[in-house]
Parts: structure tokens; C-alpha cells; sequence
DNA sequence: AAGTGGTCTAGACCACACT
DNA sequence: GTGTGGTCTAGACCACTTA
């Protein structure tokens, strides 16, 4: 029934999902993943991995001896935070469809904290990309992302600029980008922000300042990103473990 | 070499952190799967899904074809979001020892929202408990959390309302709490939660407001937190999907 | 070419929920 | 008791990295 790339298991999830979706299974309740398997033509172990993500997703619901079921529609969740990739696309899962605008590109000398987070030294230059996430006309997100010049072998141009930062990372400095490790910080808009974000001044946002990894672990870039909270809201599944 | 509960995979989980812990691998390279299973003696699935789960917790890495990685240390997380259950705990992670302080337990009517909520009709009689978080006397996290009248089974005293929020539940509402569907919002303190913060009125802040869950899927109690983000920040690591 | 993690299978037994 | 999801096993083959 399958073909072998993607995972058996990202198919079978995908199966399952529009299932779901066009509302066909009874009440709600999901068959035994036995039956599944077989219907399938895939083991049991494939069934439950493939189930196992759509509850992290909060797509279903499992409860030991009784039954795996669907999740109430109201609580499926559009944006989870660990899943941002980027915001191009968290837009989309919102609705939008999103325009970029470049606002600068530009280069810069490393202050000693910034060096220290990408493992460079200070004064070493970094290039500053940064730009504003809009839809229909309204700014979303604004995002500052600074990549040490020495990690960039190859020449880039504002089109390049305009891509989702990983596929930059990938084509300037054949780089794979690996993880963000992130943390969110509260702040008030500054004038500067606030009137990017058309905002009031002292607003209340929230902001990320994350470094990116590579797959050899080593800080390739760091990004800060400010959210117009009325227009765009993280949700989140929190399970006891 | 283990019991049989917790599970082989938890116990596989912990033992292979603990000798992370104690630097036993040398260069930070991790055994070979094969390795480490027939070394404990179980098998190669049970030792994946323990290194998965450290792998999402941020303490490993791994690279196909070429080995498992110890993560370096500043990038070991203390408090991942999605893992925060009771404060108590993400306190002591952070090297605190928390004290609780009670500051009110009242009956309220529902509003038309929290009614909603909380799918209850609008002025029900909720339970109101105002709990406050500190360490060594510095209020660090406000909670307050609300209950239907009509979900409490059990009598409550002065000592329940100080139990984590989810021992309360199992006491008195003989219910289990199954998860939390959390928004993060930016705010700004207003005076009342300065006061008791001991922060400057109109800092900025970030609160969780969230609706608990029970096994069945139906809302039981709406929490609403306020931190002091000098005090305690949360860290997330995002992958790429 | 050899070694590593990634995927998948078929089957066993356990813990829990229903009725 | 019966059926469900939860855990675990032993073994196969694949994809990738490294030398």
C-alpha cells in the first residue's frame, strides 16, 4: 500500500490523520492499532509510532485498556511552539499567507556577548539580516538574525536574504542547521520596535533570543524575533511525565 | 540488572544520564546502541527509546552513520517548557528550595468567559486558589488557579490547597489531571501583581493562561501564572521537523 | 569496507478498562 | 473474561559516515 520513502511511519501518520480528518471514524473512536496494522499491511510497531506522534500533536488521545480517540477539534493546535520552523509557514497554519520584507542587510562588528554566544571572537564581523513577517499589510513578526561572516563561503544576494534562514544557512554556508536553542524573554516594544510592529510604545511583547546549531553542535547564528501578541499567539500541550 | 517497574526503559534512561553525569564516556562519545543492550543486558529497542528521550531533553546527540554525542554542557536545559508540572519542582531544577505561601482561598461566580472555559453555566461558584511561589523570601512565580464548586467531591482544608495543584485534584476531585492546553501572553505587571511580585509596576511579564484537562478530556480547572522573569527563564529547544 | 544509527517486522507478555 | 493500549524482545535490512 505503501511506498518505502517517506517512513512507513510518516505515511501511516499521514493515513491516519486524514482519516481523521474526513471524519471517518465513529464517534470519534480510532480502531485497535492491531487492526489498524493489518488494514495497513504494516506491524503494530509502525501503527504506534505513527500514533504516538499524532498525540504529541495533540491530534488524538490514548487511554490504556479503553481506546484511542480523537481530540476535540477545539483543541487541535495550530502553532506548537517546539515545531516553528519557520514563520513563513506558522503563518500559514494561521491563516495568513505572508509576505517578507527585507528591512536591512548590513554588517556589523561583534560585541563581546554576542562573540561569546556564537564562539567567535569580538570584533569579528557579522552579517545582520533582518526582517518583518506581514500579513495583509500588517506586521507580525520581526526578526534580527546575525551570522558570523567567516561561516559564509558563498556569495549571497537579497534574494537570498529573503529565504527562510535555514535554507540560507544551507546555500551560503553549506551548513545543515541542526536546532534552535531558545529563550523567551518579555519585554516592553521600544519606539524602534513599536513602530516597526505599528504598536504603542511600552506594549508588552514577547521575544525569542536563540542561537542556532549545526549538526556538529557548534553556534552558527543568532537570532532575536519580536511577536505582535493580537496577532499571533503560541500555544502549548503540557503533559504530566 | 533491573526491576521491572519503573519501566526497563526509564531505568535504562537514568542509568545511561548518570554516567554522562560522572563523565564516564570518554571524548563524549556514547557506546554504540548494540553495545550499551547487551551490556544491560536488554535489547536495542529499549535502549533507542531511552537515548531518544534523552535526545529530546537536549543531553545527547546523535548523527547517523557516525555515533552518539554527550551534548555540551551549558547547552543542558533545566526547565523545558513542556515539561513543567508543579513549580515546586522547576524551582528545585533551578537550584532553589521553593516555599509555598497560601494567599486566598475564596468561592467566586463564573464569568461568561471562564464559564466557557470551563464549559459550566456563567455563575457557578468556583474555587479560587491564590498561591505564591518563593525562594529564599523572593516571590518568584503567582498562581492562580480556579476550580468548579461542583467538580470538588471531598471536603478541602488550609493543607490541601498547599498540595500541587494536581494532588489537590486527585484528592478532592477524585479525578486524574491529564494535561494542560497552555497560551503564553505578554503583559504588563499591573500594580496588584507588582505588589505581590515585588517588581516595579509596568515591567513587562509573561503569564501562562491555561485550562487543565482531565483523562476524559473535559476542562477542570483554569490556571493563570505570572513570573518573575529575572528569577526564572524558560528554555526550549526547537528542532527542525 | 566496516561500523553506526534509522526503520521495520512478528510475536510475546503485562496492566488496565470495560461489562 | 475479553479487549485495549503499554512494554519488551530478537533479528533483519537500510542509509549514512568514516577511513
Amino acid at each position: 500500500m505503501f511506498k518505502r520513502s517517506p517512513s512507513l511511519t510518516e505515511q501511516t501518520k499521514a493515513y491516519i490523520k486524514e482519516r481523521i480528518l474526513n471524519n471517518e471514524f465513529n464517534g470519534g473512536r480510532i480502531p485497535p492499532e492491531t487492526e489498524l496494522a493489518s488494514d495497513m499491511g504494516v506491524s503494530r510497531t509502525t501503527i504506534r509510532e505513527a500514533l504516538s506522534r499524532l498525540e504529541t500533536e495533540g491530534t488524538i488521545l490514548r487511554k490504556q485498556g479503553a481506546g484511542t480517540f480523537v481530540n476535540q477539534p477545539g483543541l487541535q493546535i495550530k502553532s506548537r511552539l517546539e515545531e516553528i520552523w519557520s514563520y513563513e509557514r506558522v503563518l500559514e497554519a494561521h491563516g495568513y499567507t505572508p509576505t517578507v520584507r527585507v528591512l536591512r542587510v548590513a554588517e556589523e562588528k561583534a560585541g563581546p556577548q554576542l562573540a561569546a554566544e556564537l564562539n567567535i571572537a569580538a570584533n569579528d564581523s557579522v552579517l545582520v539580516i533582518e526582517k518583518l513577517f506581514l500579513e495583509d499589510d500588517r506586521p507580525v513578526v520581526l526578526a534580527c538574525n546575525r551570522i558570523p561572516k567567516q561561516t559564509i563561503v558563498n556569495p549571497y544576494d537579497e534574494a537570498a536574504c529573503r529565504l527562510p534562514l535555514y535554507d540560507f544557512v544551507e546555500l551560503c554556508c553549506q551548513q545543515d542547521f541542526s536546532y534552535y536553542l531558545s529563550e523567551i524573554i518579555p519585554v516592553l516594544a521600544d519606539d524602534t520596535v513599536a513602530g516597526i510592529l505599528q504598536i504603542p510604545p511600552h506594549t508588552a511583547l514577547f521575544t525569542f533570543e536563540e542561537v542556532g546549531y549545526n549538526a556538529e553542535n557548534e553556534p552558527i547564528l543568532k537570532a532575536s524575533s519580536y511577536f505582535r501578541d493580537d496577532l499571533l499567539r503560541f500555544r502549548l500541550i503540557r503533559r504530566r511525565i
